[in-house]
RNA sequence: GCUGGAGUGGCGGAAUUGGUCUACGCGCAGCACUCAAAAUGCUGUGGGCGCAAGCCCGUGUGGGUUCGAGUCCCACCUCCAGCACCA
């Protein structure tokens, strides 16, 4: 007998596919009548650490899934390259003294030995290297017709500059406030920088994602991102000095319907206002506005900070409601950037604004009155029957000693609640609170203190029969004693009283009104759904149905805004793509002629980034002088680089047609090929890498290059994997797994079966180099199987028979649905079965090979060609169900007595109710619990069970 | 705080529309093989009580719906991820 060999086996496999070149894509005639399945994995940054377990899970993955493809017939193009500009390369080659270029190439070379190592089914005549001038000569190109478009343009902003990297950094890499690659506190830097104007791209590449494909919990943070919000943009007129301005003060709102409840108005340190307005503390205010752009955005985004501001002394800002004054703060709880940078200030109904009107004591003015109509249950209104209305109260009573409130319980139903009660006729609302108070739980001492508010709120009434719309003024109670008359019986029947601690109320009591009605006695702030009050002719009207008519009586605009801020292209490093623009003092930026790219990096001996915050290349004078391409005269090249996002925007579209020197890539192949079929990778390029390569697609969609408005038609997501223990792996823990160890002791095979086994593949997990000998011994066992001798005419048990069509269907579905974990247990099974066999027909072992061989191609590729195939298995027809095969012919029935599993019994399928009831009963484990009673009900569910309540 | 997701043996994790909870793997225990060990194979393995047959309890907590709940409903607790003064 063999003894398995992971070494040789691999070795040998890995060399003969290369030979036979089974994972190259088909192209042109041999690709005829074939359908394609395109699958991508994130290509990786080839850093000098090589791969790491992560990348063996995503790419294992989809490789599984394109081996599945490949076997199902289609001509799959799986491909991989080499994202490999970036800061770690340029920093190592720094410090070591030799050249980008060269560092890079060693890094990949190694990274594709390992890959090769694993018996990934890439297609490597497609490889891509986005640092080769032939790749990049296209990053160039699509900037330049972006360039052409007016998508990229060179803006004077407040950037953020990582001190330690020496680099201006995009608003996506910047997490907390730090460097997203080395953890230094970002600081400010005003600089020119080019831009690209992904906002206009904002509103598709948010409706879009309802087009494609992508875990939602993907696309809900692509829309988060987005940040899209609608509302109202007002203006205020502004007056010095009781002087009027000629210009408004704009703001921003998505609560236009609180307009007659502003009571202030606050700009952000950066607001033009600030600085351009002369006022009386102007010092005080530059002073203010000086400390708050020196914080950091992490100090200054702090939701939990204190909120402080200063008032513009002299200046107020005219209601374009009502024509109220109000005073205008500059306070850095408003952020510049967002909106108008200038906010109406409405503290009733904003928790920000609320706070801050309590710290500096600034008037406080309801206009939304808390309003709710049931929608739902046995209460809910009736539709088109008149509504009732009441006046009423609600008892919010203090406990005398505790700090504890008065709540009730109904009997009849699961409302849990406050006192309330009607108001007759004259009586007030005080003294109806203390008359119900005591009527309801006996309590006589209590003492009204305030009125909170009003709540209004329609439901139907249960024993009136009417819809009714009750207006309940909110009453806060205390009690002085705990004094008490006896509570009349029709009262008590209806239901409990219990007291509930102050920080309990707002849970224990169960419907909306009153929910509302605690937050404005316990907060004073209400931000919900209501009702209109003190708002000129929009009194009564519902809020939210107010919102466009005093928007347009106010005469603002409704307007769409966004987080999301135009893209930073800019880096003042050397390893980048070189911005193909030259600068002419005549003809201002010309784009370098399309016939000139690629404008390749020069040699450089120098390239350490500058403290100045210009470009290494800025020193290349030979580099950088040139002839303008229009006028000839003297020019100058743009020395900045782009961003690593650069060039992994496109690549899926380069691979379709690596070698292209005359387009991008072919149209033809384009629209063969794209879009993208499946595209796995990591969450944390969910909001960064997917977003900016939507963005460049849809653009080269728009200019006629790609034939699809998106890219890839659906996106997946691995789950981390973290070293063992559960923290994160990194090289200063020294907690990282090596793949090549791994391959090295245990094999590919079971590295890669492992991965896909360890747990669902979107999930976390910690990694658990002793549960490899699971995997080990399942393909050391596949392996001595299939040196077992068959028996000519064998056949399998009818259990096993069906056990095997069972799992064919499983793993095809399982794997389509990335549950690799359930796939490889239902093949253990498998195995299990098949080992208690007397023999297995050839034919069902090999189809039992062929589920194995996405996962373990090496090894099942031995034993596939030991059995005498002459061709790969990779490329053998994926199996088939027999459905004729695949039914058990007799059933388990279980038997419960009053939910309890007391016996089962074994039937054959289709049996008769009847048959199966009296089975039942007749069993003597059942007729124990049943007794010699009749039972009262008996629940047959055909071919499953039969459940006996006695 | 908001938005998603998840709490099941010693561990990683399985469980069609609600229908035998703990598949598969790791670990552990016993046995076989061996001079011995490793490897391998076989058997067992949720907790409690019991000599046993067996019974009771068990999927984060507390309620509910149901003949029957890991699964559905309500409330709560804990953990993870993302966003976070976005007006």
């Amino acid at each position: 007998m063999k003894k398995y060999d992971h070494k040789k086996i691999e070795k040998k496999w890995q060399s003969e596919w290369a030979k036979a070149k089974i994972y190259n894509a088909k192209e042109g005639a041999s690709a005829k009548g074939m359908k394609k399945f395109y699958p991508l994995v994130e290509f990786p940054f080839p850093s000098g650490a090589g791969l790491h377990t992560g990348h063996v899970r995503s790419y294992t993955a989809m490789d599984v899934v394109a081996r599945k493809h490949r076997m199902e017939g289609e001509n799959v193009m799986y491909p991989i390259g080499w994202d490999a500009f970036g800061l770690p390369t340029e920093n190592y080659a720094i410090k070591t003294g030799r050249q980008p270029a060269a560092v890079t190439k060693e890094n990949t070379d190694n990274f594709r030995r390992q890959l090769k190592s694993l018996g990934l089914s890439f297609d490597w005549l497609r490889e891509v290297d986005t640092t080769d001038p032939k790749y990049y000569k296209w990053t160039q190109w699509i900037f330049l017709k972006m360039f052409e478009k007016g998508l990229a343009y060179k803006a004077k902003t407040e950037i953020n500059w990582c001190p330690k990297d020496k680099i201006g950094l995009a608003n996506e890499e910047v997490v907390n406030g730090r460097c997203d690659r080395c953890g230094t506190l970002v600081e400010k830097r005003v600089k020119e920088q080019w831009m690209l104007a992904i906002t206009k791209y904002a509103d598709r590449l948010y409706d879009d994602l309802d087009t494609v494909d992508y875990l939602e919990r993907i696309k809900i943070q692509q829309r988060n991102w987005i940040g899209r919000s609608e509302g109202a943009e007002l203006g205020f007129a502004v007056r010095v000095g009781g002087k009027a301005l000629a210009d408004k003060v704009k703001v921003f709102t998505t609560r236009p319907d609180t307009l007659f409840g502003v009571t202030y108005v606050v700009v952000a340190p950066e607001h033009p206002l600030v600085s351009t307005l002369e006022y009386k503390n102007k010092t005080e205010v530059a002073a203010y506005v000086a400390a708050a752009r020196k914080e950091s955005d992490i100090e200054r985004t702090d939701a939990k900070k204190e909120k402080t501001g200063v008032k513009l002394e002299g200046v107020s800002a005219v209601n374009p409601a009502n024509g109220e004054e109000v005073p205008v703060f500059v306070a850095d709880y408003v952020l510049g950037g967002y909106g108008t940078g200038a906010v109406m200030a409405v503290p009733a109904h904003d928790e920000r604004d609320f706070a801050f009107a309590k710290k500096y004591d600034l008037p406080i003015r309801h206009v939304v009155e808390p309003s709710f109509e049931k929608n739902e249950g046995k209460d809910a209104t009736r539709k088109g029957q008149p509504f009732v209305e009441r006046n009423a109260v609600m008892c919010l009573i203090k406990h005398w000693d505790k700090d504890e409130f008065l709540c009730s319980k109904w009997k009849s139903n699961d409302w849990q609640g406050f006192v309330t009660g009607g108001i007759d006729g004259a009586e007030d609302e005080g003294a109806t609170a203390v008359r119900e108070a005591a009527e309801e739980t006996g309590y006589t001492g209590t003492k009204y203190v305030r009125t909170v508010g009003t709540v209004h709120s329609k439901f139907y009434h249960d024993v009136k029969r009417k819809n009714r719309y009750a207006h309940f003024k909110v009453v806060y109670l205390e009690l002085a004693s705990g004094a008490q008359k006896p509570v009349a019986e029709d009262e008590k029947n209806l239901h409990d009283v219990v007291w509930v601690p102050r920080d309990r109320v707002r849970d224990f009591v169960n419907r909306p009104d009153l929910k509302a009605a605690w937050d404005l006695f316990a907060d004073g702030c209400y931000v919900g759904e209501g009702v209109l009050v003190g708002s000129g002719k929009f009194s009564g009207m519902d809020a939210d149905g107010a919102m466009k008519p005093i928007t347009e009586f106010a005469g603002g605009k409704w307007v769409t805004t966004y987080k999301l801020r135009d893209w930073v292209f800019s880096r003042q490093r050397y390893w980048g793509e070189p911005i193909p623009l030259i600068h002419c003092e005549k003809c201002g930026w010309v784009a370098v002629p399309e016939k000139d790219l690629p404008v390749k990096l020069p040699a450089v001996k120098k390239y350490e980034p500058t403290d100045t915050g210009e470009s290494p290349l800025s020193a290349m004078t030979k580099w950088v002088n040139v002839k303008c391409p229009k006028c000839k005269s003297p020019a100058i090249r743009e020395t900045d680089t782009m961003p690593q996002w650069a060039g992994s925007s496109w690549y899926y579209l380069r691979y379709v047609d690596p070698k292209n020197s005359k387009k991008l890539a072919d149209p033809k192949k384009l629209d063969y090929w794209t879009p993208v079929d499946w595209y796995n990778g990591g969450m944390e390029h969910t909001t960064l890498h997917l977003l900016y390569s939507r963005f460049w697609h849809k653009f080269l969609y728009d200019i006629g290059v790609v034939p699809t408005a998106e890219p890839y038609k659906k996106r997946t997501s691995q789950g981390m994997i973290l070293a063992e223990g559960g923290e994160k792996m990194s090289k200063s823990r020294g907690n990282v797994v090596n793949p090549d160890e791994l391959v090295e002791t245990y094999g590919a095979d079971t590295l890669r079966l492992y991965e896909m086994f360890m747990g669902p593949f979107d999930q976390a997990i910690a990694w658990d180099t002793k549960s490899m000998i699971g995997p080990r011994r399942f393909i050391e066992r596949v392996f001595a199987f299939g040196q077992r001798p068959t028996r000519k005419g064998a056949t399998l048990s009818k259990e096993t028979g069906a056990l095997l069509q069972k799992t064919i269907q499983k793993v095809t579905a399982d794997i389509e649905n990335m549950n690799f974990n359930t796939a490889i247990s239902s093949l253990m099974i498998l195995l299990n079965a098949f080992e208690k066999e007397d023999a297995v027909p050839r034919a069902d072992l090999e189809s039992f090979l062929k589920l194995l061989a996405p996962l373990a191609p090496h090894m099942t590729e031995d034993v596939w060609h030991e059995l005498g195939n002459k061709k790969s298995i990779h490329i053998a027809p994926w199996p088939v169900a027999d459905e004729t095969k695949l039914e058990d012919e007799s059933v388990t029935i279980v038997v419960q007595v009053n939910g309890k599993v007391r016996a089962s019994f074994i039937v054959a399928k289709g049996t008769d109710k009847n048959v199966l009831e009296r089975t039942a009963l007749g069993l003597a484990d059942v007729k124990k619990w049943v007794g010699e009673a009749t039972p009262k009900k008996v629940i047959i569910v055909p071919g499953k069970l039969v459940s006996i309540v006695v």
